[in-house]
RNA sequence: GCCAAGAUAGCUCAGCUGGUAGAGCAGCGCAUUCGUAAUGCGCAGGUCCUGGGUUCGAGUCCCAGUCUUGGCUCCA
């Protein structure tokens, strides 16, 4: 739920939604109807249709509806008894359900505009006049279940977006198209980022030269400054005993993620979903004393997990990754400075990677939560105060915590003002016990160590994925794959622009020479679709004055730039990023 | 998994009511030696997703399957 949501547009979305019903009903006379509510761009209304409703009738559903708009109707509102209500619907099966789940002694109120009637608790705007015929439209159809449960029918979804004004509209539109050109599925394949195969196994990533380099900044990244922040890097196998999975319990309540057993020597053993069960067996590999704690330790382990075939989706939905994961095994008394300090390693991270806008999600028990209420309030205090320390919006998501322990989830935002969860900071007072993990505390008593699941970026290719429409492609000059091109005017001075060339690699710049035959116009136009950062453009002039001409990606040039003084600057301008 | 749409050259796409496959870009070759977003000419490239069916004849129509895309509680 966007809190941008102005009442005012909720109010003309919702009647659109009404329009759209009466609509639909005019051409399907014994449309079935079920809800109809205002959503982030627009509406939607889902339909239980005689037949599948085509791309095409969308166009004929919008004349219509205009038509409706034109006549100015009242949207007029009604308080109904039961009984009332239920005679009204009669023949509307959907909104005899939502009847019947009415609480009772709460008001029950329809609104009518023209000759339709839809229960509804509103509110709306005035009359039809108010909504602008030219500041909507139909959008696509879709399948969507009553009440989302698969179980129940498939009814036909009818979304549309609709605003305040055609500028509105135009501008929501101009967006759409922006997003298009930042798809990073689309950019993936320009870019020759990545690729996926689905003859050799869907939801599944091949990383391109390109794409790898991206991948190997971002991990030496990762991997440095987790090193300078008190971690420790671990590697650990990607299969597992059924004895591992029974232990940690996935194999109770995770199992319809994971991948059938391999036979190994008649033993099962399963592909990973996770790495914590691995991280818990080197905990467990000797006695550790409360001296040892805090331990975190971090591993950019590659899981599989089933999904199912429709949710796939480039690099955001696949079915094997690389998570950044990471435990902190620590003593109760140590856990809320360990909140503190991973939360706020986070947000340097995030904000190293160009995002700025970052909100907290805070979920709390749910109803099979197990451990006693103190501890989850003491964990959940210790969660909200790191956030608040940190200055981050908080939302509170009430009973939203997975049932082994509450948890703070970070939602970024991108460069268009999308939001994608992406960290995880979670409690488990589950998998602890279930190892029975212990420390000697300093009364030399076993004590049982709190364990906290943290996933930073959450995995490299969803990050890749959300990086990449972020910038549009046009990654910074630390991440670009090639930071750096030299294009000679004419195949004459290839050999200066290898020489170039050298120098820059010398100097930690991934730069090569376009030694093509196009013409100059035609490299610089590659280089910009590429979007490299930088073209240095060198012909007889640059050579004579053993110099370079520079061209950036964002259309600026300078001309007869020294060569020696450009390879200092460019070495600052691709250095790779560190923390402080 | 379910609903809908789609699948034609490496990529983006055209191919009307069934008559035997085409463009641009990319690739390769030749020519061109060029100053800030596409030099010209030529060549090569396709089991039209797969399997059935209808038909004298199927990229086109029908059936089944596979995969892709957009959706599948933001709740009257």
């Amino acid at each position: 739920m966007e809190e941008t949501r102005k009442p005012v547009l909720l109010e003309v979305r919702h009647s659109f939604a009404h329009v759209m019903a009466e609509a639909v009903l005019q051409i399907f006379p014994q449309a079935k109807l079920a809800i109809g509510p205002a959503i982030d761009e627009g509406f939607y209304y889902d339909f239980d249709l005689p037949r599948a409703v085509a791309t095409e009738d969308l166009a004929v559903i919008e004349e219509k509806m205009r038509a409706i708009l034109a006549g100015n109707h009242r949207f007029t509102r009604t308080v109904v008894s039961r009984a009332e209500a239920e005679r009204v619907f009669k023949d509307q099966p959907y909104k005899l359900e939502l009847i019947s789940e009415l609480p009772e002694g709460e008001e029950i109120s329809t609104y009518t505009q023209d000759a339709f009637t839809d229960l509804c608790r509103g509110p709306h705007v005035k009359d039809t006049g108010a909504l602008r015929a030219d500041a909507f439209k139909l959008t696509t159809v879709a399948g969507a279940y009553w009440r989302g449960d698969e179980k129940n029918k498939m009814l036909q979804r009818i979304y549309g977006t609709a605003w305040e004004s055609k500028a509105d509209l135009e501008g929501y539109l101009k967006k759409l198209v922006e997003i298009e050109k930042r798809d990073h599925r689309r950019l993936g394949k320009d870019l020759d980022l990545y690729s996926i195969h689905e003859e050799a196994g869907a939801g599944l990533i091949y990383w391109h030269p390109k794409g790898a380099r991206v991948r190997l900044v971002i991990e030496d990244f990762w991997r440095s400054e987790h090193l300078k922040n008190g971690y420790e890097l671990l590697y650990t196998p990607h299969i597992g005993k059924s004895w591992l999975w029974e232990t940690s319990g996935h194999l109770g309540f995770y199992k319809q993620n994971m991948y059938a057993p391999l036979s190994i020597d008649d033993v099962d053993y399963f592909l990973k979903p996770m790495n914590c069960p691995f991280h818990l067996m080197i905990y467990k590999n000797q006695q550790r004393s409360y001296r040892d704690l805090p331990l975190r330790w971090a591993e950019l382990g590659t899981v599989y997990r089933y999904e199912k075939s429709g949710v796939m989706h480039g690099l955001l939905r696949v079915r094997g990754f690389t998570q950044d994961d990471a435990h902190i095994i620590c003593t109760p008394e140590q856990i809320d400075d360990e909140i503190l300090e991973v939360l706020r390693f986070s947000l340097k991270i995030w904000k190293a990677f160009g995002f700025n806008d970052i909100k907290a999600y805070l979920a709390t028990k749910p109803a099979d939560g197990i451990g006693d209420d103190a501890t989850w309030d003491k964990a959940i205090a210790s969660l909200k105060r790191a956030a608040e320390k940190e200055n981050l919006d908080i939302v509170m998501d009430e009973g939203g915590g997975a049932f082994y322990g509450p948890k703070i989830d970070l939602k970024i935002k991108d460069a268009l003002g999308r939001e994608w969860q992406m960290t995880t900071i979670q409690f488990d007072w589950n998998e602890p016990e279930r190892f029975g993990i212990t420390y000697v505390a300093a009364d030399n008593t076993q004590k049982r160590p709190f364990m906290v699941h943290r996933a930073l970026l959450g995995s490299l290719e969803r990050f890749f994925g959300v990086l990449i429409e972020h910038f549009g492609g046009a990654f910074p000059p630390w991440l670009a794959p090639v930071q750096a091109v030299a294009i000679p005017v004419t195949p004459a001075f290839a050999a200066y622009g290898e020489e170039v060339v050298r120098a820059l690699k010398a100097r930690g710049v991934r730069a090569e020479l376009d030694k093509g035959d196009e013409r100059m116009n035609a490299k610089i136009r590659n280089a910009q679709n590429q979007k490299i950062p930088f073209m240095l453009i060198l012909g007889e002039k640059e050579q004579a004055g053993r110099a370079v001409s520079l061209r950036t990606r964002s259309g600026e040039q300078k001309n007869m730039i020294p060569l020696e003084e450009y390879l200092t600057q460019v070495e600052a301008e691709v250095r790779p990023k560190t923390l402080e």
